[in-house]
DNA sequence: CATGAATGAGGATTCATTCAT
DNA sequence: GATGAATGAATCCTCATTCAT
């Protein structure tokens, strides 16, 4: 199938199916009310993706790849380790905070089974750097002696739980992104 | 007089829906397929859970109830602060091993919108003791000064985030769990 | 199958019957419904009523068997043909005003396809008197010339509709009943 | 733009209800016999009448038009007072003889709890020129003193009789329509 | 290509009836 | 006989996808 015609269609189901995924979760949500939030009529949908399947493994692929953007695009390449993992975290947050429905919608995607293994591989894609930074780490100690994988799942863990700290509606004003970043430190650094 | 509602049949149901919702997601299984599964009639299904969304409610309970069982029946409650989370913490990461299934299914129930705000209440209210400790720590300057909630949303990413690595099937022999909770302990006691 | 035990039980049955068609319409009361009302188990309206549909059509040969006794169980044999018409047109009217809940639901049975012929007949069945003294009309010139049943189904269709404007709630004051009973008697007496 | 929605589709549907509903009773025919008899998918039918009740709202409503247009289409705006009455009553019963299905399920449609208020007025409004005409009557004392809507009960209710009437298959050959007219023009009109 | 009506398999639930207790 | 859990066919409706316009 050729490349359909409009960029700008294709962006608007994307947005609409991230308002709807959102509102009323990815499985509860039909086409149609994803097409009507776009603009556009029920078929369109599917000349743009050829299923809802489809479309839901390329929303997270474009989510994942808007997140690396925000997280990577600024990568100070010539930073100390920890000014590169705290800069990308403060990234992370900061676009997290930003855009509290596409992180939801992640949320629930990262969990789902229609999400496939090449999705999924395609989505972690632009974090080489990163891990290539992790893996400097640990050989040069600086890390403790673990599988990058491993550091990796603690920072992404951290990095949630810190996000749902900051969503919480009790404004004590505490700063969690820097103390959620700190703990991350600690913990993986060799002490 | 008249058959007794079965408690073996309920949760004949509660299994059957474990089996399935991890196998095929919790939306993309029919009610039909967890009551063939259960052995009971489509009908029977209805007897004991109002609608699929009282049944997926209950199921949630059920997993946290259990998960806190693992977690809080052995708690030593006479040992230092470090052992009581080294416990618990073991005690949620071999449940979890033991249970890939239910975990699975916690995972997606935990983002879902269909879990009502009372269920997840209901669900957190056996880690009382925890929480305690843990405000006792934070007070006792043995954990750095944040709220309790934030520092056990820590615990949580990074647990689960073990809890993901222990799954993979690289089998690199690591032992995550204990690393994972030298990471926790190190990112939140006070340094 | 025997009679079965209590009678009581029988009469709740269809008093409760009578209640819910009145309230949620014939074909949208489960029997789940007419049994809790009637303070029975679900299984034990079975016990009295092979179906729902018996139950159905006892229940119309029950308020037509009611309705009967109100109208001639007091039937003036001795007065003249305009008394024995005009009381028993009171009696119709002072039935439905005193029932109206019964009332409802025989509108509801006459127009019902489960109702049988048979059911039908043995309804109309204690009105034979009545006809009779048509008949006796007819011969004797008081009434047009026409045949009995359709006198009757004039009879039926007035009373009818002076039961429908009696229970308008406009209040007029206006004595419906004595009014609609000359509309009967002027239509059908031979001028 | 795409196909559009076919007046043919929405009537073949209304019509195959009308016979359905005739035949099986209106709560005992499924959506599904429905859209066979009418031609179209189970789907279909929720394209053009958004849930049961509706449909059965909008055959009402459009019974309830046929009919007004059979009877008043040609109201003889210039006859006397009993000719008008007379055109109509002679219309409505041609009609109902011409359309005995159309009859009977406008008849059970009636009783039924699933008719609202606003379908119910809607049906009556195209019979305002007859309501006007009988206002009159009673005016001029053609009439009797009473409401007009208890006259116009009057005339429904005998009308619904004579249409029995008509419909036994007795076949006595009585020109019921007539004599049904004569009762209800003695009955109303003042002596 | 865009549109939205048409399709029909599938799904949650209901409910008359049966039957174990 | 009474009870109410168990049954599963039947029902209304949804929705991903197709296709005529």
């Amino acid at each position: 199938m050729a490349r359909p015609r409009s960029e700008d269609k294709r962006n608007a189901i994307l947005d609409a199916a991230i308002e709807e995924f959102a509102a009323r979760g990815v499985w509860s949500t039909p086409t149609a009310a994803i097409s009507r939030t776009a603009g556009v009529a029920e078929g369109t949908l599917f000349t743009y993706f050829a299923s809802k399947d489809v479309l839901v493994n390329e929303l997270y692929r474009a989510l994942k790849v808007e997140l690396a953007d925000a997280m990577m695009s600024t990568y100070p390449a010539k930073a100390s380790s920890r000014e590169k993992f705290a800069h990308v975290w403060m990234q992370y947050l900061q676009w997290a905070m930003a855009h509290p429905l596409k992180c939801k919608v992640m949320g629930q995607l990262r969990v789902s089974d229609r999400i496939t293994t090449e999705t999924r591989e395609a989505g972690s894609a632009p974090f080489a750097e990163l891990l290539r930074e992790g893996e400097e780490c640990v050989r040069r100690k600086v890390f403790v002696d673990q599988p990058v994988h491993f550091i990796g799942a603690m920072f992404n863990g951290l990095a949630e739980a810190t996000m749902a700290a900051l969503a919480e509606p009790d404004g004590s004003g505490t700063d969690y992104a820097a103390a959620g970043f700190d703990v991350f430190w600690r913990g993986v650094a060799r002490p």
